[in-house]
DNA sequence: GCCATGGCTAGTA
DNA sequence: CTACTAGCCATGG
């Protein structure tokens, strides 16, 4: 077992059945003692471990321990959400955050990483959250392919238990259908919800969005061409539409301009 | 339930 | 063109 620096399944199950040395058991405590992320972690683990005890004694028999065991990790990895930070001199510093279903949350600007624990565990308490760079390195490679103009299309599902459920999930899921380059108004989005005066709503739901890029509502823009709003600022709106090449109407021009779909 | 708040819109001046 | 309205409606306190 090899202590590579922050605590996962093989680190405790290496402990709970004694196969380190005291050196690296100290060093892993030390660490735990230190490390927020891996307190909280640990205390989980320990939970679950005393908890598969009571079971195979109850069960009577240790063959059923390898069951547990692949159980236990089945739920862990349920729970868990990898996020690391991305930065690309259009839109500055960017965190990225995604479980096992897919992407789940990305935050422009600069935070520190006890902040972004912070929002992710308020959106899912029971989380166990870990900065892995390897975990999220295909996001933040079509992310970079994606700013290079050479993808269109990310293949990373999103993970919509995130947002929450009925007109804003509706709004979002609909927006995340909106193809590359192409633009939308908020009425327009508001009229395929079926309930084409709730303008003002889908503007709230787009507010709200937590994946914006991965859910582009950068491509829902306000009515006669204006550029509307966007949560991390104007400017990186139209960046982003730039970036993907929609032509940049005056106010004068008519919205035929754009490129649409359906 | 009531009220305020928006990444809005269409109409009018 | 801009500025100001009065509607509108899903949320959150």
């Amino acid at each position: 077992m090899q202590f590579t620096g922050h605590i996962n399944e093989d680190v405790v199950m290496a402990l709970y059945l004694g196969n380190v040395s005291v050196e690296e058991k100290q060093r892993i405590y030390q660490h735990v003692a230190e490390c927020s992320g891996c307190t909280r972690e640990f205390d989980l683990y320990r939970q679950m471990l005393s908890g598969v005890e009571t079971l195979v004694k109850q069960m009577g028999g240790a063959q059923h321990a390898a069951r547990l065991r692949s159980s236990i990790q089945g739920q862990l990895r349920q729970r868990q959400i990898y996020y690391d930070l991305f930065y690309h001199a259009l839109v500055g510093p960017v965190w990225v955050a995604a479980t096992m279903h897919g992407i789940c949350m990305l935050q422009f600007s600069e935070h520190t990483p006890f902040e972004i624990e912070e929002l992710l565990r308020e959106r899912q308490s029971e989380a166990w959250i870990v900065r892995d760079k390897k975990a999220m390195a295909k996001i933040t490679a079509e992310l970079r392919e994606y700013f290079q103009r050479r993808l269109e299309h990310f293949s990373i599902p999103i993970d919509w238990r995130f947002v929450a459920e009925g007109f804003k999930r509706q709004a979002l899921q609909l927006v995340s259908k909106i193809p590359y380059g192409q633009v939308y108004t908020y009425g327009e989005i508001a009229e395929r919800l079926h309930s084409p005066k709730a303008v003002r709503a889908v503007g709230q739901a787009l507010a709200a969005n937590p994946i914006p890029i991965f859910v582009p509502c950068h491509r829902v823009i306000a009515a006669g061409g204006k550029l509307g709003g966007f949560s991390a600022g104007p400017i990186i709106k139209r960046r982003l539409l730039e970036l993907e090449g929609v032509r940049w109407p005056n106010v004068t021009r008519q919205m035929d301009l754009f490129a649409r779909w359906c």
